[in-house]
DNA sequence: GTCTATAAGTAGATAGAC
DNA sequence: GTCTATCTACTTATAGAC
């Protein structure tokens, strides 16, 4: 079993530590110190902080541009949607320290807003082709205005629910249980739903609590 | 007409760099830069920019609870929460860097995070208090389930509606406009309203577009 | 109250030996 | 690839003159 390259290491421990206690308040010499590696080394591998936090970046939009890849004039059922609910908060809760220090880091690192904002489109649009997949489906009404604001509001909870819950648990910021995201994105959606498939959503999302 | 004396001078000046580049990136020695006045007497006047921060923090909590204190067993109107919400988002902007880098600062000056938590209960308790009025003056038709997601919803987005906003308008942080968070939070609730004030709040909301 | 000068500490980053 | 040593720049904060 080969051992893991010093390069990934460096890349997996500044992800934990980012996430744990914030990208800021991470010095290089905090992220050699953990791997008991010196920061010359750390500096070998990447030329500079913002090199480590932009490549975690890259992968974390990679994994978003994959997973918000939704296929239009496509029939989605309620349970793909919750699933792909899932699957977002999760990627979101694996690279929350984005989020956490979200003006801060983009107005730091400024080639990422481009990027973060194209992210956060993608993610609208996403929302948009799900509620109108449900609306062929007539499992969904709804009009045009409150869509707009739905969409809005379901891209706004997608990015903060996970930094809001970390509030009422500030003390340990290691954990972050994604299920409660879900339901709160479900609940968002539940009022246009038709009767039938808001009993069904209703009951789905208590598995999330 | 008395000049401004520079404790508060120190205070505004603060507070708008705090607004417009973000506390992190804000130096003492930039705030004193700004006001003319010299970096050691900046610190005549506080003993630590921590200290300016705090005391920033202190207005705002003021304002906050003055305005949270919404009183129970009173039928409230529709116009008068739509306004309730004005003002909510109006405070929040004007110490928006607050919430800019929420985890960040809550993190470095841990003595407010207590106080922070302290005002998101009051505020899901506020929008409780103004749904459950709705509810007793039958204006509002919701189950326990639904309201109590509904009460978060409002907070998350009450607290982040801004930050959400200016990632569309990175580019200058100055001016942020409070009406469409005042939109968004009223769209949140038109689903659960009954059918006559349904119709008045979508175009009371439009006001605010 | 306000200034200048400077201390003390920390962060990011580099040079050069092994 | 990895280490030690060090540099530069910056930030907070203080000392002491005016």
């Amino acid at each position: 079993m080969a051992k893991i390259k010093t390069r990934d290491r460096i890349l997996d421990t500044s992800l934990a530590l980012f996430n744990s206690v914030g990208e800021p308040n991470v010095t290089t010499l905090l992220i050699s110190d953990e791997m008991d590696i010196s920061p010359g080394n750390l500096y070998y591998h990447f030329k500079s902080k913002g090199d480590i936090v932009e490549e975690l970046f890259g992968h974390f939009e990679e994994e978003m541009l994959d997973l918000l890849a939704v296929p239009e004039d496509v029939d989605i059922s309620l349970d793909q949607q919750s699933f792909f609910l899932h699957l977002l908060f999760e990627a979101v809760a694996r690279y929350r320290f984005i989020y956490q220090d979200l003006v801060n880091i983009l107005s730091r690192y400024d080639q990422l807003q481009v990027r973060f904002k194209r992210l956060l489109k993608k993610k609208t649009a996403a929302f948009r082709v799900i509620c109108e997949s449900f609306r062929r489906q007539e499992k969904m009404d709804i009009e045009a205005e409150q869509l707009d604001s739905l969409c809005e509001q379901l891209t706004l909870t997608a990015c903060y629910w996970s930094s809001f819950d970390t509030l009422s648990h500030l003390d340990n910021r290691e954990k972050v249980d994604p299920g409660r995201g879900v339901y709160q994105m479900m609940h968002l959606m539940i009022p246009y739903l038709a009767p039938d498939e808001q009993a069904h959503a209703r009951l789905a999302s208590r598995d999330y609590l």
